[in-house]
DNA sequence: CTGAAAGCGCTTACAG
DNA sequence: CTGAAAGCGCTTACAG
């Protein structure tokens, strides 16, 4: 790294001492220092293209301006749209982030965590892939935390999430609307608590409706994965005239599977993907109606969030944010062929 | 934060000097600190669960054992592979990662680049989601830098590209060997230097093959659009055997298009996807043959170089590393239809 | 109005 | 064998 120049260099050019540098260059020159070694300091930080040492400035100051962000993107595929959003609104506040992944350990997470804390990072933000319920390790309780896209169950941190039960309930809504009275639920991971509140929704949906609730089928992850419990679903005599999937993979899948039994989406069978983000369902053929999650606000919320508390003279109170999801409706979703 | 131990605070617990503490915790006490007092130095460290500051350790020392890494993940889609294994090769060498989106723009680079460089970051890593080629600010010409998936038109900087011709010729070969005459050469952006190469390749395998060069089809980066393109392209007449899509997401839209239009993959048509990093290709049914980048070698070996160089005496010299792609033979290949 | 000193938390020569 | 001092690059009281 070729060398900056530093403060003294500053000082020696101008012919003034340290601190005069720093008061001019901090604004807080104002009856402090002459108007003409004011100048002259000016002149000589922008002759040496003088911008101070972060570290030695966060040494100081006591504060980084840096947030540790930890994630376990399982299988190299992680939350982009959380991520990044965070990413610019942290940004925006001139926060940057030192990014960790746990893969999912607690073990390697709490290292991580020791790692972060010794240097120094403000705030600590943490980001599920899945909506899930986090167990955070106790150093967490006594920082400055947020929780992106997870809980706390002992609602010990502040946290925003999604409705996940909401999202649920309004793919099945939008289903029920158009005179659907049957669905085949495709999920991914039914043991995951992402699922069972997406389903929870659409159960109650139905229930509400006074229609018998609809079984999950546990469908593994991937779009072939979807394709195969589609197909089945959809061999199957009785088979349901429409169609919701947790995971938008899951989506693609069906897509491909109706293609093969010649069933029309949205004539012959209607789809909804209760997942959005990696922004496949939006632009399959025919266009999929989904559920999506407001990842960029909810990003944006945390970030603010955990920005406000680090500003705060004191922690403000823990607050759990739930985010509505939206419909997106798109051309997957019709009346159901009538007769059958 | 709370309040976490100094090396003060451990020499007093033990009753030793602040420089006694630092010997031991550094392995140097042997022949300079008695038995005795380095015992009570590790006791005190422990209960007090001692753990250096890293930012006064960094202005101490002058290296920081951060990586400031530059991407432009446009649309919210980044390097995922490329970004996450840099991520676990430098977390392996204790580096870590302070992470910048240029969003593409030359001016925004340059002031993160400065920010980066305040933070005292010990090296840089340029991380392009697209191959392409990279103008490199003059800064970045006399720090540690090496480039990921992009090439300095100069040759200054080291970098670690894949051979997108080879994968081109990869992709074509094995259509050829099957027998096909025949291309469909769905393309994303045309202009881009990596659909060049790739498109460069594919007409060097058909050329050597005595064949005429197919032409490329800018189709567009959506499902949609690959399935839009590739259905134009099987209702022509003279319809190709086969097609090779540049991107995956165009492959995913030509196998809805053939399903659409009734024709069996690799029965009626073979396809080809010269790209399978979002994992969609390789999971569509049927799968599909593809082109892999060798993404996780190409992230590590880039790593290395830059770490190496941050521990070398001197600038090693400027390299560039060409990885080569590999055929990942799945299902969508076989020997086109007789007659036809 | 200005300069010298202290201190953030470390480590490494340097005296005793 | 051990402690006091210097210094990394800053800023903020504190004397003059």
């Amino acid at each position: 790294m070729s060398r900056k120049a530093t403060a003294r260099d500053v000082a020696d050019l101008a012919g003034v001492s340290r601190s005069a540098v720093s008061l001019v260059l901090n604004g807080r020159a104002a009856g402090n220092i002459s108007a003409e070694k004011q100048r002259a300091v000016i002149a000589a930080a922008q002759q040496l293209r003088y911008t101070p040492n972060a570290v030695a400035l966060s040494l100081r100051s006591q504060r980084t301006r840096t947030l540790g962000v930890l994630s376990w993107p399982g299988r190299a595929r992680l939350a982009q749209v959380l991520l990044h959003t965070a990413w610019q609104r942290a940004h925006a506040d001139h926060y940057l982030m030192l990014l960790m992944d746990t893969g999912g350990d607690p073990e390697t997470e709490r290292r991580q965590l020791d790692t972060l804390r010794d240097r120094q990072v403000d705030g600590f933000l943490i980001i599920a892939p899945d909506m899930t319920e986090y167990e955070p390790p106790d150093v967490l309780l006594s920082v400055p935390a947020v929780l992106l896209n997870c809980v706390d169950a002992h609602a010990a941190l502040t946290s925003v999430v999604p409705d996940e039960v909401g999202a649920g309930r309004l793919a099945a809504e939008a289903l029920l609307a158009h005179g659907h009275r049957t669905v085949g639920l495709l999920v991914g991971d039914e043991a995951a608590p992402q699922t069972r509140l997406r389903v929870r929704g659409v159960q109650q949906a139905f229930t509400a409706a006074g229609l018998s609730t609809p079984a999950p089928v546990d469908a593994g992850t991937a779009i072939d994965a979807g394709y195969r419990a589609a197909r089945q679903l959809l061999l199957e005599p009785d088979r349901p005239t429409s169609l919701i999937c947790t995971q938008e993979r899951l989506a693609v899948g069906a897509v491909l599977a109706a293609a093969d039994l010649h069933l029309s989406i949205p004539g012959a069978l209607s789809v909804v993907s209760l997942e959005d983000g990696e922004e496949l369902a939006g632009s399959l053929v025919p266009t999929l109606t989904t559920v999506h999650r407001p990842d960029a606000a909810m990003a944006e919320q945390a970030v603010d969030l955990l920005v406000e508390r680090l500003a705060a003279e004191e922690p403000p109170e823990v607050r759990q944010l739930l985010f509505s999801c939206q419909l997106r409706t798109r051309s997957s979703v019709a009346v159901p062929a009538s007769g059958r």
